[in-house]
DNA sequence: TTATTTATACCGTCCAGCCGGTATGTAGCG
DNA sequence: CGCTACATACCGGCTGGACGGTATAAATAA
C-alpha cells in the first residue's frame, strides 16, 4: 500500500513541522516517527526538496478544500470565492498547532522562493470561479490583503487584539465592498 | 576600534543574510568577508544567537529611524505614527535586497520565537507619540493590518497588484480614518 | 619609575555532531 | 526475472563553537 506510506511520512513530516519548527524537519527526525526506514523515505522522495515540496502540497491541498467547502456553501455567487477565502483565514479557530505548522509554512516560503511559488500557485488555484477575483476587483484585493495581515498578526502575536476589533473587523471584511466607495468619496 | 569592529559584522552580517538567505547566514559566512577571524567574530557576540539577535536589533534601529523620520516631518499630530508606518511599509522603492531582507528577517522571525519577540519590541517602540495608537484606535489597526498584507504581498509576489491599484491602495490607506465610520454604517 | 597583574581584542585550529544522501542489499510479486 | 517497496549501513561535508594562544594597553603595586 505505498500511497498510504506516502502520506504516513506527509502527515509525520507536518507534525514534526508543527512541534520543532522548519529547522527540526530533518529526515531522520521524520524517520524516527514512522514505521518503517529511512530508505523507504528516500524512495519516495529522492531528496529534501521532494518532501518539502510535498509537505507545501499536502498543506496546500487542505487549504484548498478548506476553500471550496466555503465556497460552495455560500448562497451568492458573487465573491463568494474571496468570502471563503477570508472565512479559512481569520475565522477558523485558531489552536497552537495551527500557529506552529503557518509559521513553518511561512519560514519555508520565505527561505526558498520555489516552495513559495509552490504555494502561491495553490492560493491561485483557490481563487476560482469568481467573477471579481477575474476582474482583480480592488475590494476583493484589499480584503485578501487586509487578512493576510490579520492572519500574520495573528502568527506573530504582533498586535494585540481585542476580541470586538477582531469581530468588527471581521464583519467589515464580510461586508466586503465598501472600501471602493470610500476611495472615491476621499479622492 | 571595537565598535566598528562590532558594525562591520552587523552589516556584513545583513549583507550575507540579503544575498544567502537566512541559511546561508553562518558564522563562516561572515568571517570570509569580513577583515578579521572567527575568534574576533566570537568575542563580540559569544555565539550565533546573539549575533541574530544583533541582527535584527541593526534592522529594527534603522526601521525605526525611518519611522521617526517620517513622524517627525508631518505636520499632523494625530495619527502621524501610523501614517509613518504605513509610509515605511509601502511607500518606499521596493529593491531586490529590501525584498530579500525581509523575506530572510520574517523567516528567522517565524523559526525564532524569541527573534519574532525582539522584533515585536521594536514595532512597539516605533508606535510611540500618537494618540490613536494609545488609545488602540480601530482604523489605525486596520490600515497597519492593510499595509503589513500588501508588504508580505509584496515579499512573496502572492498577488498581482498593478501600479493604479497600488496607488489606489496607498492613497486609502493614507486617508486612513474611513473605515471605522464605515462599519458602523454596515452595523 | 618600574614590575606585575589583569582585561580587552583578536587569532587560527580542531573537533564532534548532525544531516542529507549514497550504496548495497532483499523480500515479495506478477 | 525484473520491478516495486522497502531495510541497513555508511559517508563526507558543513557548522557551531570550544580552546589555547598572542599583542596591547591600562591598572596596580613595589
Amino acid at each position: 500500500m505505498p500511497e498510504a506510506t506516502r502520506t504516513e511520512i506527509l502527515d509525520t513530516a507536518i507534525e514534526v513541522l508543527a512541534e520543532k519548527g522548519p529547522l527540526g524537519l530533518t529526515l531522520d527526525a521524520v524517520v524516527e516517527r514512522v514505521s518503517f526506514s529511512k530508505g523507504a523515505l528516500l524512495h519516495h522522495f529522492p531528496n529534501k526538496t521532494a518532501l518539502l515540496e510535498g509537505v507545501i502540497d499536502s498543506l496546500g491541498e487542505s487549504f484548498m478544500a478548506q476553500i471550496e467547502a466555503y465556497t460552495v456553501q455560500d448562497p451568492q455567487a458573487y465573491g463568494r470565492s474571496a468570502r471563503a477565502y477570508l472565512r479559512t483565514v481569520i475565522d477558523e479557530p485558531v489552536t497552537q498547532r495551527d500557529v506552529s505548522i503557518g509559521r513553518a509554512a511561512l519560514a519555508a516560503c520565505a527561505i526558498d522562493p520555489a516552495l513559495a511559488q509552490r504555494w502561491k500557485a495553490w492560493m491561485k488555484k483557490a481563487r476560482y470561479d469568481d467573477p471579481r477575483d477575474a476582474a482583480g476587483a480592488d475590494d476583493a484585493l484589499m480584503m485578501r490583503l487586509l487578512a493576510d495581515g490579520l492572519w500574520m498578526s495573528d502568527l506573530f502575536g504582533t498586535y494585540e487584539i481585542s476580541p470586538e476589533q477582531r469581530r468588527a473587523l471581521a464583519s467589515l471584511l464580510m461586508a466586503g465592498t465598501a472600501l471602493p466607495e470610500l476611495m472615491e468619496q476621499k479622492a
